[in-house]
Formats: structure tokens, sequence, C-alpha cells
DNA sequence: GTAGGGTTAACT
DNA sequence: AGTTAACCCTAC
């Protein structure tokens, strides 16, 4: 239901543009090529009538191009009326393709299109726009009321025959072509259909109503849809039809600048302009209509047009782009109608000057049934492939498509892929959330335009089922994609790489691969994600776990020794005033660390402070000896990045057991200890105490360590806030240590230190230092002399003997 | 750099 | 809860 209604609009408008001669058989190819779903039944009827557009350019361009040339009357071969305009094409286009595009246009007279086509004409159905439209105005259903107003329909009987001139009114637009450059008007006079720049734009510029078709402002009100929607009811095969007006607005201004294009620099120049821009002039159904002189002369629809209209554009530097186009502009379709006009003017055909073989444009147009190796080239585009694959179906040599189209699409689908290739390597890998859609459309574009004939459904005729290769269109050993509803077949040796085969050892095609390896990859990087997302709750609830643990301990520390430093001899510095004020910092700090410890520390992966509670009680020192200044929080704030940065950095260095990583971190602590004003800061932005110990305050920042340095070199003490190692070696986030991890005493650590006792008994100046040095080869990491000293004392304390 | 008191975590 | 080794802090 949902790719119904997704396609139904497209087969909806497709099936309306079929209905105006504005709108070139190519056009409506065009569209239904990229619009596969339309092959379905629910696009039955505007298959049917694209197909019916087709034939009737076919006629066009056969009365056209055998003009003086009349077939036996008993040889006519007449369409079953009941076949299917789709089947009649299909059917003419074999024969055609069957002769390897020899066949004479004389030839084609012998078919009874004409009447086949009348029929079709009266029999098909009304589009379904058509009828939604009568639908609305009959007012007979409730639920279309509401649509008669919005659509503008209700005012549509006083405006039925209105030609608003003021705003571009596409009716306008419609019925100033109508009389002008329409289908049948072209039939009568025994022209082909091409549009010609010069009379299409002949048309627009001198016989429509105005100039100001060119929609400068819009009146919702005046789309005059209904207006259209009469004059279709009138004329199914007339052109009064909004869309295709504004498709003529367009039309009119591109034919303006290649008129004017062609006036000041001519054919060559616009030559040139199609060289250069790499316009793919003469596209695909071009093609096709040369191949045929099926093409009605085609208003210009889009940029190629202006281009392709123009002679002399058809040369092998022009193919040759051509092939390598992008297939979207190769689906515009320039026509490249093989236009003459009866009086033998040459018009619009892409000729190649080059060409030696005489094909002058009154040749193409009257047995533009081109030599195999010119259709060749010229059967190029999309449908010119589509033709051509089916052509080639039924010509064994194959020569027609060899070496042309099968190479075309391909490489602009390869180049998109590595366009794309290039791009994913650069983003990120969220880029392949659309990359999937991107491979299904360059799915489509490819099967579009190597089977085209089963895309476009003029011919059901799939390559799958021809057992052709959709990459070189070639017979033999294929594989087939095993992909659902993937009709992919393709030799081994035009995949490029080596096919993708899954465990079961099914083949499946670059696309399909591709698209599955996206969404393995989506799959795993979610998968990932949830993983990640469940460590860090995993995380976040032990180190929430340990944090009320340390917590407690940070705390109570703290307040010991606040109660200590309150009790210490400096306290008689200070009044009680002054305690109490510390007292009630501190219960702000952490009152406001309750509040900002997010803002600090928001990763909570992170340990943000190792040594917190020994900042927090420094700081607090510093407060209560006299650190006036520390009364002063400062507002800044040290960037949490840089803290927790620092953190990682310092974790680092306690993980490789590193003593400059020791150091500096002593530095940056003793830095603190040294700059109040810093260490408010810090306290700022540390998490509250209270709260986890995963939240600690960062220790340092990188600016107070560096203003330290100088301080530091003449503090060597290397008593220190050091990491500890730790009986598990944690990995990330690290848990946050507050104090140094007890290293305890090697029998051989302590032989060393009394040998090294002994031996510097004597030595009162830096002792332990020297003993340190001494014994460095047995000392652990991260001994220091402060260290020795205490162990010297706790051996004393042991055994007093032995000291 | 050292001394010495204090603190802490592990252990009993 | 007590003990203890290691660590911390401060004064000098």
């Amino acid at each position: 239901m949902a790719s119904s209604a997704s396609t139904l609009p497209w087969i909806w408008v497709i099936e309306a543009l079929a209905g105006f001669k504005q709108v070139d058989a190519s056009i409506l190819i065009d569209l239904v090529k990229r619009t596969p779903e339309i092959s379905d039944d629910l696009g039955k009827n505007a298959r049917e009538k694209v197909s019916l557009r087709f034939l009737e350019s076919f006629i066009a361009q056969r009365i056209g191009s055998t003009k003086g040339l009349s077939p036996a009357p008993d040889s006519k071969i007449e369409f079953d009326p009941s076949e299917n305009c789709e089947d009649v094409v299909r059917n003419i286009l074999h024969e055609i393709t069957a002769s390897n595009l020899r066949m004479d246009k004389a030839e084609t007279l012998k078919w009874d299109v004409e009447a086949f086509i009348m029929h079709k004409t009266a029999s098909l159905p009304q589009c379904a726009l058509q009828q939604l439209k009568d639908a609305i105005l009959e007012g007979i259903h409730p639920l279309l009321s509401s649509l008669k107003e919005r659509s503008g329909l209700s005012i549509s009987d006083q405006s039925r025959n209105r030609v608003p001139a003021d705003d571009g009114d596409l009716n306008a637009v419609a019925r100033g072509l109508d009389g002008s450059c329409s289908y049948d008007r072209t039939l009568a006079t025994g022209g082909n259909l091409t549009s010609s720049p010069e009379n299409l734009v002949g048309s627009l510029r001198g016989d429509l109503p105005n100039r100001d078709l060119l929609p400068s402002k819009r009146d919702r009100s005046d789309l005059d849809t209904e207006n259209l929607a009469a004059r279709s009811r009138e004329d199914q095969n007339s052109m009064d039809n909004g869309c295709v007006s504004h498709l003529h607005n367009i039309k009119k201004l591109k034919h303006e600048a290649a008129l004017t294009n062609q006036a000041v620099g001519g054919n060559k120049m616009s030559e040139d302009l199609c060289t250069r821009n790499g316009q793919q002039e003469g596209s695909d159904l071009a093609k096709l209509s040369e191949m045929g002189s099926l093409e009605e002369g085609r208003s210009t629809e889009n940029d190629h047009d202006i281009t392709s209209e123009r002679p002399g554009l058809r040369n092998d530097a022009v193919d040759a782009e051509l092939q390598n186009n992008h297939p979207e502009s190769s689906c515009n379709n320039t026509t490249v109608p093989p236009d003459t006009f009866e009086d033998g003017t040459q018009q619009d055909l892409p000729v190649n000057e080059d060409k030696d073989d005489g094909n002058n444009i009154a040749e193409m147009g009257t047995s533009d049934i081109t030599p195999p190796d010119e259709a060749n080239q010229n059967i190029c585009g999309d449908e010119a492939r589509d033709k051509c694959g089916k052509s080639k179906l039924n010509t064994s040599n194959g020569a027609l498509l060899d070496g042309s189209y099968p190479n075309n699409f391909p490489d602009e689908t390869k180049d998109d892929m590595q366009q794309n290739r290039g791009h994913e390597m650069s983003s990120d890998s969220d880029g392949y959330q659309n990359e999937k859609s991107d491979v299904a459309l360059k799915k489509r574009t490819f099967l579009s335009s190597q089977c085209t004939f089963s895309e476009d459904s003029l011919a059901t005729v799939d390559c799958t089922e021809l057992n052709l290769c959709m990459k070189c269109n070639k017979s033999g050993q294929l594989l087939v994609c095993s992909a659902s509803s993937c009709p992919l077949v393709v030799h081994q040796s035009c995949l490029g790489s080596e096919p993708n085969f899954d465990d079961s050892g099914n083949f499946y095609c670059p696309f399909c691969a591709y698209s599955h390896a996206i969404s393995t990859y989506l799959e795993v990087k979610k998968k990932a994600s949830l993983a990640r997302k469940d460590l860090a709750t995993f995380i976040g609830l032990e180190n929430g776990h340990q944090g009320n643990k340390f917590s407690k301990k940070i705390l109570r520390p703290e307040q010991n020794q606040l109660d200590d430093n309150v009790n210490d001899n400096n306290r008689t510095k200070y009044n009680g005033n002054h305690v109490k004020d510390v007292s009630q910092y501190r219960e702000n700090v952490e009152d406001k660390q309750q509040v900002e410890h997010s803002l600090s520390c928001g990763n909570d992966n992170l340990p943000c402070q190792e040594e917190g509670a020994t900042v927090n009680d420094r700081t607090l020192r510093d407060l209560m000896e006299g650190n006036k200044e520390g009364e002063k929080i400062g507002p800044e704030c040290l960037s949490a990045g840089t803290l927790i940065g620092h953190q990682i950095e310092a974790q680092a260095g306690c993980n490789l057991d590193d003593d400059n990583s020791f150091s500096r971190e002593t530095e940056s602590v003793r830095a603190i200890r040294r700059h109040p004003e810093n260490v408010i800061q810090q306290e700022v932005l540390q998490p509250p105490i209270t709260d986890s110990t995963q939240q600690g305050a960062c220790p340092s920042n990188i600016d107070v360590e560096e203003s330290s340095e100088e301080e530091n070199d003449k503090r060597t003490s290397n008593y220190s806030i050091r990491h500890r190692r730790r009986e598990k070696q944690y990995t990330y986030p690290a848990i946050p240590q507050l104090r140094r991890r007890k290293v305890p005493w090697t029998s051989v650590e302590e032989e060393i230190l009394k040998e090294g006792v002994k031996r510097f008994s004597s030595v009162h100046d830096r002792k332990w230092k020297r003993i340190l040095e001494f014994g460095s080869n047995v000392f652990q990491k991260g001994r220091t002399t402060i260290d020795l000293k205490d162990k010297w004392r706790n051996i004393c304390r042991g055994s007093p003997k032995s000291k």
C-alpha cells in the first residue's frame, strides 16, 4: 500500500502528461523509467498512454520521413485493436531492431499504426486525474467537496475559458501552444512532430497570447485547472494542461535562451556550448527516435534540450561524453530529433557533421534507420538502450549495443559510487544512514540504464529473462543476485571484483552486498552504542557505590583536618569568625559543588579529581591559614575540558608508572597549594565531595602547572600525591585515587634501605636522597626519600635495635 | 631535605 | 576495634 501510495502520484502525473502533446514522448518515457513501480497493474493505464504517445511519435516521424512513399495497400499489417499499446510498441521495436536497424522507413509503412492509434486513443480510459477532477466537479462524492474549493475547481465554471494573461497561467500557455505546435497540426502538415527550437519557440514567442506567460507571480486561483480539465475532456490529445503549460513556460525560457544562443553563435556555438558543458545532448530517447525515426519532435524540457536540439551536435566527442554522462542527465532525453521539416529545412537534428556518410538531416529524416554503427552510437540513451537491449536480444550480432550503452551508465554509476565512497571516507558512519537509499537509487538507475525494457515497461523484456549480463549485455555464465526482488545478473568478470557470496554460497550483487553491509554496519553500530551505554550505566553505578564510600572518607578526614586546623596553633592567628567563615565556606563549596558537579565533570566516566580530599583540605587549609584571597572565590572557572584532559594525562602517567607524570601531578597539586586563587577556582569546579569520587575535583590545570614550574624546581621534595599502583588495574574510567596506593616494602628494599642507612649514617646532608640513589635499582619506582625515612622509622619502631 | 606528627587503608 | 605500614602534611 505504501508503495502504491508513493507511486500513484507519479502514475497519475505520467498519465495526465501523456494526454498532452506538448509533453514529448521521450519525456514520458523518462518519467516512466523513473517510476519503476509503474510496471505493475497500477501503472498499466499510464503505460498504455505513454506507449500510445510513443506510437504517435513513431507515426509522426514516419509520415515525415516517408513522404511520397506508399506501401502496397494490401500489404498493410494491422494491429489487433485489443492488443496493448505496450505490446505493439514492443513488436515494432522488435521488428526494427531485428532488422538491425536497416529497415527502411518505407517498410514501416506496412504497419497500419494509425488505425491502431485511433482506436486506442478512443478507447483508452480517461486518466485518473481527470476522473478525479470530474468527480470533484460533479460534487457527487461528499469527500471531494472539500477538495473542490482547495483545488480551485469551485470557480471552474467561471474560469473555464478564461485565459489569464497576467501571471503565466498555465492554461494560457497551453492554449497558446495549442494552436501552434500541436501534434495534430504537425500531422496535418505531414511534417514530423519534432518541435524544433524554431517552431516551438516561434509558437512560444509569437503565437502565444503574450509574454506574460512567464510566471512572475502565481495566483493559485488562477491555476484554472478546471479549464484544463475541460479541454482535456474535449480533446485528450490537446495540449491543455496546466502542468504542460507550466512546462512550456519553462520551455519557453529555455528556448529563448537557446535561441539567443543560436542567434549569437549559431550552431557551432551551441555545439561548443554543449560540448563544453558536457551536455548529453542527443540523449537516449533521441537516439531511439533516430533509430526508428520515432522521435516526435519534442519541446525542450531542460537544459539539455537547448543544446540537444542544435544541429551538428552529434559527433563522436559528444557521443563520447554521452557515454560518460550521468544517467540523470541522459534521462533528460535531450531529444535529438531527426528533424526535418517538410521543406527539408534542417532543424534540430544533431548530426555528426564530421561523418562522411552523407547523412544529412533529410536523410536522417527519411531513412534514418541508420547504419548499424551509427545506430550503435546513437542508440545510447535510456530508451535507446532499452530498445537496444531488446534489439540486441533479437539480433545475434549484438553489434548494435555492444560498446555503446552498456558502458554508459555503469560508468556513471561507478563514478557515482566512487564519489560516494570518497564521501563516506570523509564522513562519519552516519553518512551510511542515507547511503542505503542512495544505493537503492543507484541500483534502480543502473537497472534502468541497463535493462530499461523491464523498467520502462514499454517492453517487459528483462535482462534476467534474456540471460544477458546487465553490465555488458552479453550472454554467458552469469551470476544471479540472490537477493529477493533483485533482478541483477552479471558476469563475474563484469563485477570488477570478487563476487560476494554469503555463507550459503548465494551470490549478491554489489548493490545488494553493499546495502547489506550497510545494514550490518548500522546494526553493529547500534549494538556498540547500546553496549557502551550499558557500560556507562554499569560504571556509573559502580562509581556511585564507591563514591559513597569515598565520599565519607573524603569528608571525614577533611573535617578532621579542619578541626585539627581549627585547633591548630595557626588558629590563634584567626578569630572565631574566621573559622566560622571557613566552615561556611566549606558548606558553600559543597553546596555549590552539588549544583555544579555536573558542569565541572560532565563526563561521569572521567575521574575529575584524584586527590580531591587533599586538595580540598589544602584549600581549606590555605583559607584558614590566612590566604584572604581564598575568600574571594573567583568567578572564573577552569575549563572542565582542560581539567579532564589533564586528569587523563595524569592517569596515563600513572598507568605508565612514569615518574615524570607523578612529578607533574605533584607539581600541579603543589601549585594549587601555592596558589589559593587557583585552588578556589578549582574548588568551584569540583564536584561535591559528598557526592562521588568519580566526580572528584580535578587536581590541577595546565595553567597552574605551568605557572608553578619554577617553584617546583625549587621544591624538589617528592612528597607528592602520586597515583598509587592498584591491586587491580582499572581501565577506563579510572577510579579516582585519593592517596597513593600503598606499596609494601619488600624485604630486598628493606635490606638495601638498612644497608644504605648504615652506609650513609654519617651523612646528614641529603642522606635519604643518597640512600635512595644508592638503592635506586632496588627501590620500587615511586619511592621517595620520605618513604625511605618513614620506612626507616617504622623499622626502628618495630625493632629499635636495628636502628 | 629532613623530622616528626598525623592520616589512611588494609589487615587481624 | 585495634594494629600497622604506607602515605601525608607541616615546620624547619
